[in-house]
DNA sequence: GCAAGGTC
């Protein structure tokens, strides 16, 4: 009997093919695809002798396409596009594969597909089964289910086979077509929409700018311009802390106020001063404890695409590209996978063997294979198994190839280093917290030793802060060496980095391991979203407006719920509770009605993005040609439908869907001011079907002998209309110019009363910058832009001397109270309008001085805001006027001193 | 010219 077995990927089949025939006697042949070889061995399936031939596609063998009356933008109604005819179709590039299948599957009697056991794998099966028995009926069709590629899967699957899952192929279906019905409806109708409407300046051709949506593209850029909005909204507060150091023979112990910080200043003053007049430290509490810091779980996509970022400043798509080229050379396993636990199978002693001569690394992998330095630690389990590959991990040793880029070596050095890490004991510390009261107000400090750095020794991109704090005890008294009120104000988060957005991706479920990085280079490659130098991400104007436009119509396309309901329908569908039809009828449906809605409100895209750009004064624009109702099929492209539209200045035309490719129209008279398509035909206009237009005139405009009320054709019959036409003009825009006189620009003729309705509220008699509806009220959690923009300008950052913006506060101890902001969120300069007037041009981060006596204590407390620091006969210092940053603080994500929390480079893993 | 998912 002959089998044909086709697996996943060239090298999955390669594997298949070693393991089944235990490399003896296997043959390998050419395809006609130059990647995907044919195996072919000899072996028994249940004691049947069977001539096996093992061959490979490369993922997905098929797409889905509309038919070719729907592919071309301008030949129908984008709303069509969620009924439209759809087809799979092998693509052109897969063709050579698909022969090959053909030509291999005539012979065999047995299909097994070894697809991958996901539910893509499951309906590539599918699109194997398809191909294969078309050209032989008589197939009789297995699945193989395996794990991992380990001799033990390998041989268990082909001695159980079972049947292919048509629920999981079925889902994917789902998700294909809705997909694409969604992506090419909304894109077709936000491009044509937009795109020539407005002076887009990012684009260097906007002739060819796509202005995409995409149920993934989309929420992701949706975490960008919401943490931007996050921002930008930021109203910074002012806070007061006590912070406390003392110097001894040991070295500086800093001390932080156990009640964190106040926003009242009153209160902070007061307790400021009780710890001030009676200073003396009293020591507490002391405890020692011992800390672990585990390594990391074993490593998978998500993990290598943040750790590459945070590392080395890697897109997360050319970590991707590196990785698969250290794939293909054999040097590291394969690098798409969601799994983050070994199989108890693996030899991980073995992997760990092959490193043992590397020069950066080798002495410590001898070191973890000595049993007596007890360094050797079962991996974690991450809790992510996609049942397909193992984590990512070393396969072959290198000490760098000659090819090499300092990426790939940087990438293979992570792999290699993270692998040996997960094998290691954790890192131990000895941490020491100190309390201590001083007039009945607590403090504490805190020190770490660390006691063995276990796998901190190999995986030297994680750091654990150190810091020795001398020796207390109990009971012990001491007087602090400064003791001082420091001022500071919050801070909103920073910019999304590669690896938060990767983050929010992975928890949301936007997109897949493998293509998660794709969904990010789109926000790039659409002018959506920019990456800073620092790697952090901030959305275009482009990419505001368009969310704003979809947040402004109440609808959350760009939050990641849409595509959490898909994802629960699909499971639904694989498992069988649900049909594929059932869940396509309601979910199209529903994203239909979505459609049609904003259709209707696209004035709030066009609100939304006229904050940022400046209209086009291109002829015609698309928007005009993105709807209309049906009138004739176009008689000189013959491919387009003729459609009824009023074009911005409020004039009829009949136009061809095909513009710009066809640009035949028949402009109306410019006396309409209603029409609409009957379902009546004319009798002698051809070619047919011609529907009549019930046209109304505007009284004034046409002769006194012309009725106001005509039922007309635009065929070329109609002699009224053609006289209308003539007496009248047209709303054409060349018409306009001749019958005006001199030809004025575009923009003179838009601010024209009777041509120009304005684009916010669509109505005449005002242009578009008097219009009343944009005296704008807030918007939700939105910065107020307008109001931010208008303003009163009047102090500049004393950081940058860009001028600051005028805001309100709106927080609980300063609502209503104005203060004047810098717009850059690294200057952090903020000053209330009112202590401006008192003198105060504006605080940042300076320390606010209360200067009090040690040897003194009766000595009246300085509350003045400008006062400077006392220093008494013995030298102690209790306030600082230097304007430091607050000292003594540690991250509290990795404990490094060197920064705060939100500038960790752990953050976000 | 449109999506997202495989993979080369």
């Amino acid at each position: 009997m002959r089998v044909l077995n086709v697996a996943e990927k060239p090298s999955v089949a390669k594997s298949v093919a070693s393991i089944l025939s235990g490399n003896q006697n296997l043959r390998m042949r050419e395809g006609r695809s130059r990647y995907n070889k044919i195996y072919e061995f000899n072996y028994s399936i249940n004691g049947l002798p069977c001539h096996m031939l093992v061959t490979s596609v490369t993922g997905h063998l098929m797409e889905l396409e509309f038919e070719d009356r729907f592919r071309k933008w301008h030949a129908c109604d984008p709303a069509l596009l969620f009924t439209a005819p759809v087809r799979k179709v092998v693509p052109q590039d897969k063709l050579d594969i698909k022969r090959t299948l053909e030509e291999v599957a005539r012979g065999c009697q047995w299909l097994v597909l070894w697809l991958d056991c996901d539910r893509e794998g499951e309906n590539i099966a599918f699109e194997v089964i398809e191909v294969c028995t078309a050209v032989n009926r008589q197939l009789t069709l297995r699945r193989a289910r395996f794990s991992a590629l380990i001799e033990r899967d390998i041989h268990d699957a082909v001695q159980n086979l079972v049947n292919p899952n048509k629920y999981f192929a079925d889902a994917v279906d789902a998700r294909q077509e809705i997909d694409l019905r969604i992506g090419a409806s909304f894109t077709r109708f936000q491009t044509m929409l937009l795109r020539d409407a407005f002076v887009i300046e990012s684009a260097t051709n906007d002739r060819n700018l796509v202005l995409s949506y995409g149920p993934c593209q989309f929420p992701t850029l949706g975490f960008v311009v919401e943490r931007y909005w996050e921002i930008q909204s930021h109203e910074p507060e002012e806070f007061w802390t006590i912070n406390c150091s003392h110097r001894s023979d040991e070295g500086v112990a800093t001390f932080n106020w156990m009640r964190g910080h106040f926003f009242d200043y009153a209160c902070a003053v007061i307790i400021y001063e009780m710890c001030v007049e009676e200073p003396t430290a009293t020591v507490t509490k002391v405890r020692q404890q011992e800390k672990l810091k585990y390594a990391p779980a074993p490593l998978n996509t998500i993990q290598l695409e943040k750790r590459a970022s945070i590392y080395f400043r890697m897109s997360s798509e050319h970590t991707m590209k590196v990785a698969e080229e250290l794939y293909q050379a054999g040097f590291i396993s394969y690098p798409r996978t969601e799994t983050d636990s070994f199989s108890e199978r693996t030899n991980l002693h073995a992997i760990v063997q092959e490193q043992q001569g590397h020069p950066g690394w080798g002495s410590y992998a001898q070191r973890l294979l000595d049993p007596a330095s007890g360094l050797w630690r079962n991996p974690r389990n991450g809790g992510h198994d996609d049942k397909a590959h193992p984590p990512i991990h070393p396969t072959k040793f290198s000490s760098g190839e000659s090819g090499w880029s300092q990426d790939h070596h940087r990438l293979y050095e992570l792999v290699v280093r993270h692998f040996l890490a997960c094998v290691s004991q954790p890192a131990v510390g000895a941490e020491t917290t100190v309390e201590i009261d001083i007039a009945g107000e607590l403090f504490f400090a805190s020190g770490r030793v660390i006691v063995a750095k276990n796998y901190l020794d190999v995986y030297r991109f994680e750091s654990w802060g150190g810091s020795l704090l001398p020796t207390y005890e109990v009971g012990q008294q001491f007087v602090p060496t400064t003791l001082t009120l420091d001022s500071g104000v919050t801070r909103p988060p920073p910019l999304l980095s590669e690896a938060d957005l990767l983050g929010c991706m992975d928890k949301e479920g936007i997109g897949t391991d493998a293509t998660m990085h794709d969904h990010i280079k789109k926000l790039l490659d659409r002018f959506y979203a920019t990456k800073d130098s620092s790697m952090r991400f901030s959305p275009t104007n482009l990419g505001e407006a368009l969310v704003m436009g979809y947040d402004d119509m109440g609808y959350k396309l760009w939050k990641p719920y849409l595509r959490a309901v898909m994802e629960r329908d699909m499971k639904a569908v694989s498992e069988g509770a649900k049909s594929k039809a059932e869940v396509l009828e309601t979910c199209l449906q529903q994203m239909k009605a979505c459609f049609l809605d904003a259709r209707l409100n696209k004035v709030k895209l066009f609100e939304a993005m006229a904050v940022f750009f400046e209209r086009s004064n291109r002829a015609g624009g698309d928007e005009q040609h993105a709807s209309g109702e049906f009138v004739r099929r176009c008689g000189l492209c013959q491919e387009a439908d003729m459609v009824l539209r009023q074009n911005r200045d409020g004039n009829f035309m009949v136009g061809c869907l095909g513009f710009p490719q066809c640009r035949n129209v028949v402009w109306l008279p410019g006396s309409v001011s209603e029409a609409a398509v009957t379902t009546n035909l004319c009798n002698s206009c051809n070619p047919g079907p011609v529907y009549l237009i019930q046209f109304t005139f505007r009284r004034l405009e046409i002769p006194p002998d012309y009725n106001a009320n005509h039922l007309g054709c635009i065929g070329g019959c109609d002699e009224t209309l053609r006289r209308l036409t003539e007496i009248c003009g047209t709303g054409s825009r060349l018409s306009a110019r001749g019958r005006g006189g001199p030809a004025m620009p575009n923009n003179v003729q838009r601010s024209n009363t009777r041509q120009g309705a304005c684009i916010y509220c669509h109505q005449t008699g005002h242009s578009s910058g008097n219009c009343p509806s944009q005296s704008s009220g807030p918007r939700s959690s939105r910065p107020q832009s307008m109001n931010v923009q208008s303003g009163q300008v009047s102090i500049s950052c004393s950081a940058c001397g860009a001028p600051c913006a005028l805001r309100t506060a709106n927080t609980t101890t300063n609502r209503g109270r104005k203060f004047y902001s810098c717009q850059s969120q690294a200057c952090n300069f903020f000053v209330w309008e009112d202590s401006i007037n008192n003198g105060n041009r504006g605080r940042g981060f300076q320390r606010v001085n209360v200067s009090a006596s040690a040897s003194n204590p009766s000595r009246s407390v300085g509350h003045g805001r400008g006062g400077r620091g006392a220093v008494d006969a013995a030298g102690v210092t209790f306030v600082s006027a230097t304007g430091d940053p607050i000292s003594g603080r540690r991250c509290f994500v990795c404990g490094d001193p060197s920064h705060f929390a939100n500038a960790c480079p752990n953050r976000g893993i």
